[in-house]
DNA sequence: GCGACAG
DNA sequence: ATCTTGTCGC
């Protein structure tokens, strides 16, 4: 797929904020989804113990039978300092490489992490959304900003989460007696229709087989038993 | 001021 | 994120 950046990528800390501030007015939070949508992709990074080393992963799912399209991976080296807020910064440029290698446009992007439940509303699902104008939401293992009462144990249900009295996703129970997940949009989607989607991709495990597929593929490139579509 | 802090 | 032993359950 085409993505043209139209800035290069801060590398100091303040440009990285600045540029969040900026673009976060560009997310747009109305459903904008195709209908139906026809493919779904997930996209994760591994990354080494103790060097810059990261491996991007992104695999392209049928939406209805989650059946794998197309992949494509990247491995690279990453200068930008992890910053809790800022990790846009140092895993999208891998992730936007690996996209542009992709034959086919997504209609739907699903990221490993936040989107609106940052800091600053702009976590790396709204980030990626804006970068590719690809509806975009997040599904994170761990809550970042704002709180929740613990929805009830079944598979479906869901509770707000909140922060500073702003609704800025959801806690989704994915599967029975699990614990949580956190859904957040990102670009060009509602929290009701990430939701959904988040339910839909989750057939088997406590995360969305999107997730679960890149996760998997960015290892095994990462350790050198598969080899990357590119390396730089 | 201090601690917490997506992956 | 990554490292790591054992344990529980389908």
């Amino acid at each position: 797929m085409e993505i043209r950046l139209r800035e290069p990528w801060p590398t100091t800390v303040a440009d990285a904020v600045e540029t969040q501030l900026r673009l976060r007015g560009e997310v747009r939070a109305v459903d904008e989804t195709p209908r139906p949508v026809r493919t779904v992709a997930g996209v994760d990074v591994a990354y080494d113990r103790n060097s810059p080393r990261l491996a991007a992963a992104v695999v392209v799912l049928d939406h209805t039978t989650l059946e794998v399209l197309e992949t494509s991976t990247v491995v690279t080296t990453t200068e930008f300092p992890y910053e809790p807020g800022l990790f846009a910064f140092w895993e999208l440029p891998a992730v936007v490489e690996a996209l542009r290698r992709l034959r086919t446009t997504p209609d739907l992007l699903v990221c490993d992490g936040h989107g609106l439940a940052h800091p600053r509303r702009f976590g790396l699902a709204c980030h990626l959304g804006v970068l590719t104008g690809v509806p975009t939401f997040g599904v994170a293992k761990t809550v970042f900003v704002g709180e929740f009462v613990p929805p009830a144990s079944k598979r479906g249900s869901w509770s707000p989460l909140v922060a500073d009295g702003e609704v800025v996703g959801a806690a989704v129970r994915t599967r029975d007696g699990v614990k949580p997940v956190f859904v957040s949009i990102g670009h060009r989607i509602d929290l009701d229709t990430a939701r959904d989607h988040t339910i839909t991709l989750c057939t088997k495990y406590r995360l969305p087989e999107t997730t679960r597929h890149a996760d998997h593929l960015s290892r095994e490139v990462l350790a050198g038993r598969i080899s990357p579509s590119v390396e730089g």
